[in-house]
DNA sequence: TGTACATCAGTGAACGCGCGTTCACTGATGTAC
DNA sequence: TGTACATCAGTGAACGCGCGTTCACTGATGTAC
């Protein structure tokens, strides 16, 4: 078992990060939500049950905290796969990719983001947030550059398109963790194949 | 509480249905899977819980049965809602309106079939089973007829073509299950935005 | 026709488990005088 | 410079809970003779 120093008088705010890391540490690990208890958390950390809650008033607020680092961990390998592309296309194609990406290779955090109902001790973000959040408005924005480059059409209406392609992308995803026995298609062909297809569909779009 | 006569000597076959029956309606009615238990299926048909051990090994087989059953419901809603609609692209779209219908009207059923990883104590439908489904069999063969019709272009992959389909309407349906909150679009605008525009990339592709 | 008996469809009580959370506490450390 | 004391960062033990599952049982009912 994991034993840690006690902080220094004042250093206390130290031990919050901790916990979030070991919360984020353990979906990754163990690849289950539901493994993500107080008691194993603070195993984790090297620290004793009730400590938790000198950072957090209770298991959703943890919850939620760790949601919040995830959301920012996405936004951030989105972004740093598509910097340095030009082509409002290209770039469309490899935010979808770098989505689909992250996705299967955090399938737990991806799922405690867009894949569980909120409730009382897994709450969700609040929809301002959720709008809000880097993620989302980096993906509306890079479509309406798409439509300001005249690459896609001016009739296009760039909410409904952004949230279309996120429905694309996120159904492949989810469907891939959710079911991984289904004898799927090359993930790299499925997802080519319907971001190809969705964007030649707006494309071609009235 | 619930009480339920004895079956009679040799009915003793009467409980299994009632069984996965209660598991449906405690899905429905609750909107979470985990109120499904031994002991909630055991009170909500008037039996005690060992009582259900006489009909299924363990809670996961309890589960599967009811997915079979959620399965069957799904090709049933659907084959319902294009009967007797003749063109192929309009069976198409009929479709992928009537799945995301059933997922928003039955979210918890929904969960448990596409939404959740399978675990010990959930089992999922092995690969066969899923591909052999009506469900998918159903839709799979639509998009064939819509290639045989001219009304896909021949080079069009049916299968992957089946798949990305599926993808955008399980991606809408889970979206919408999942983020309650979230600010969406009208829902049958989405659905209709989404479908129309991966039909039209298919129609136009390569 | 009567009756012993096997079978069937269940039941009641108990098991151990890990969980979230609370409560009273401890002991090192910085600080005021 | 010494010391009483408040504060801070935790801890240890316990609470009640509902869960899946097991075990020994019960009592009505059909059947063999």
């Amino acid at each position: 078992v994991n034993v840690r120093a006690r902080a220094k008088r004042g250093e206390g705010e130290r031990l919050r990060p901790e916990i979030v890391e070991a919360g984020m540490r353990l979906l990754l690990e163990t690849g289950d939500e539901e493994a993500v208890t107080i008691r194993a958390v603070a195993r984790a950390v090297g620290v004793s049950p009730p400590s938790i809650y000198l950072h957090f008033p209770d298991k959703g607020a943890l919850l939620l905290a760790v949601c919040e680092e995830t959301f920012a961990t996405l936004d951030d390998h989105i972004e740093r796969a598509v910097a340095g592309i030009d082509d409002p296309m290209d770039e469309l194609r490899a935010r979808g990719r770098a989505y689909v990406d992250f996705g299967l290779e955090n399938p737990e955090h991806y799922r405690i983001l867009f894949m569980t109902r909120p409730t009382d001790s897994h709450p969700a973000l609040t929809p301002q947030e959720a709008l809000a959040s880097g993620a989302f408005v980096h993906h509306l924005e890079a479509v309406q550059r798409a439509v300001d480059a005249g690459v896609l059409p001016p009739e296009v209406d760039p909410l409904l398109a952004a949230i279309g392609l996120w429905s694309g992308v996120h159904g492949i995803t989810s469907l891939l963790i959710a079911k991984p026995d289904f004898p799927w298609p090359d993930r790299d062909q499925l997802v080519d194949h319907v971001l190809t297809t969705l964007v030649r569909g707006l494309v071609q779009g009235a």
